[in-house]
DNA sequence: CAGACATATTGACAATCGTCGATGCATCGA
DNA sequence: TCGATGCATCGACGATTGTCAATATGTCTG
């Protein structure tokens, strides 16, 4: 549906930008936002801890269904959100869909909130 | 309204929690999301950085009207999410309300982020 | 005290969100 | 090839959100 590129990147024009640190330019603050709204859900911040406390930190949805107590359309859902965020990455593996986290994505984050 | 603390801080049991770092518990996760919601707004992040941008690192309600182009109810609004969320200390000065940033806070995701 | 000023609160509205059951689409094993 | 399995999509629902105009609250000034 939404097409999305192959590797979850930021933009080059908010690569550097920080909450903390002075005046964002708009589009900077929206792509920002936009990341912080996929991680300002309970359940995602737990699918995100449940990736990363995964064997070679990575889980499918099967797991993470029976994790988080919620019905599979319900997880895949929050796996989309943050797919499209670029907080996780997808890959397919026959059946089985296996998640895992996108460390640039988190450190950007970590590096714009820093005070 | 909402009974909030005068210092806003993270509770202890959230005060090491990682996202990328294992498995969160449920009430950490509820927390973390909770603080990452507040960010979830492009005008809120504006917000931020247009106050960590001002003189001293602070802002009245007047200035950031002016500047992210909002009704004024609306702003209050958003430094009340802030606020609630413990990224942002109000200080009343005379008619004035000003903001300033909770480094503690930022310091916390921040770090609940690094990879 | 009266008026002006800065901000908060209220009430309303459309838009978005989180959730689920039902269903569709691949892929594997027999 | 057929049934089972794992996941995604669709449609629907109540709940929450962002926004504003109107109004209330509190503070200074004359």
């Amino acid at each position: 549906m939404s097409p999305r590129p192959a590797l979850p990147v930021l933009h080059e024009t908010t690569c550097c930008s920080t909450v903390a640190g002075g005046e964002l330019q708009v589009e900077e603050a929206e792509h920002l936002a936009h990341v912080f709204k996929a991680l300002g859900d309970p359940t995602r911040v737990r699918l995100l801890s449940l990736i990363s406390a995964g064997r070679e930190r990575e889980a499918c949805i099967c797991d993470l269904t029976e994790a988080v107590g919620l019905a599979q359309p319900t997880v895949s859902h929050h796996m989309k959100v943050l797919v499209d965020a670029g907080l996780v990455a997808r890959e397919q593996r026959g059946r089985w869909a296996f998640y895992r986290l996108v460390d640039s994505t988190l450190a950007v984050l970590s590096k714009a909130l820093r005070p």
